[in-house]
DNA sequence: CTACAAAACTAACATTTATTAGTTTTTATG
DNA sequence: CATAAAAACTAATAAATGTTAGTTTTGTAG
């Protein structure tokens, strides 16, 4: 009978939806069952139940927590941050510090969010609607400072966050790298173009 | 008791791919079941298993298509273009089409991949590395001829694929749009930047 | 019209799934 | 040590799923 850890800074609840993190993410949560989970726990499935209350709550935690750090960021840099420059790299280093750090909550949150049931499905697809419009606010201005050139905003910023998307791509390939030289690539290849 | 129509340009194995992709595009694999794609063509569910294999068969034949049509087109462009630009642009123009022709398709080969079974998993991901590296050549070779600049060819490369992921994006937003337009955009900003 | 093949149907099965109920073990507190 | 709460276990259930078997209907060719 072995027993579920808690972590040394989370509470049990915390420690299945950091496993069912690591699960999902390389299962999918349609495909990744509560069995799974417990046995990479060392448990029996309705062991867990005493934590938590459902299957979905386990996503519900896991997008939320990820929507909510995101969102939180991008106020904290729109009143840190005042050229359109300096906030977009604000976004993609942090973008890249939270697919570093909490890669398997950030890819569950972009991959399996579908399986999110109402109205928690409703909510989560708000705040990302909310997080582009913002973000398409600050190109637009800086369309009208005459620090961007870009015909639309709206296609701007849905490649912006596509490529940084992307970026769990780049760790799944297991290269050895710096995150400060991803960062600068970045920043110059969305920000400069590719062209010399 | 209905029956399952065969297309003008194809069998009535190709009307179930079809009417899966767009179901498997809204529900993801695994929460579509057979019942539902029965449904959606009036019919049921053991009736399509005599034009089908199995479940799997058809995501397999949906992601195999897909890959092979963007496979032949790239390599088509590698003879047909020779300057990195005029590449890349090939390449962006290509994903356009395939994603307003194709969404259906393209979307599922994109996000429900992982639920194919081995060794068709496998199949699957090895053609997309040689995508990527025959993409990631392209940038070499540019980057030498002085006509790229970028430190890591592989930043630039998965950067570029996932800013054209994000096309789907674009259709769920259902603005309306032109396609060359958005091409434009999209060239401008990939490969000559955001920056004034 | 007949006969054969294609393709639909009904019924059922074997599995897998999340979850609940009830019980036992462990842990912590007095 | 005793007692209560926390958390594990076993057993079971209800629902859903992909799929098969066997049968009936439909469409087509001679």
């Amino acid at each position: 009978m072995t027993k579920i850890r808690a972590g040394r800074h989370g509470t049990k609840k915390d420690t299945i939806i950091q496993k069912a993190a690591a699960l999902f993410r390389i299962k999918g949560f349609n495909a990744a069952s509560m069995r799974e989970l417990a046995d990479s726990m060392g448990v029996e499935a309705p062991s867990l139940y005493n934590h938590i209350g459902s299957k979905s709550e386990i996503l519900q935690a896991i997008c939320f927590s990820i929507a909510e750090q995101f969102t939180t960021h991008l106020l904290w840099t729109e009143q840190t941050e005042m050229t359109g420059l300096s906030r977009l790299e604000a976004v993609i280093r942090f973008h890249i510090r939270m697919m570093l750090e909490h890669y398997d909550e950030v890819y569950v949150a972009n991959h399996e969010w579908k399986c999110l049931k109402e109205p928690y499905l409703g909510n989560f697809l708000n705040q990302r609607r909310q997080y582009e419009k913002r973000l398409a606010a600050w190109v637009e201005t800086g369309i009208r400072k005459k620090e961007f050139r870009v015909a639309n905003p709206y296609v701007a910023v849905l490649t912006f966050l596509s490529a940084l998307r992307g970026l769990e791509l780049w760790l799944r390939h297991k290269k050895n790298f710096s995150a400060d030289e991803l960062k600068n690539d970045m920043v110059n290849l969305l920000l400069r173009g590719l062209i010399n």
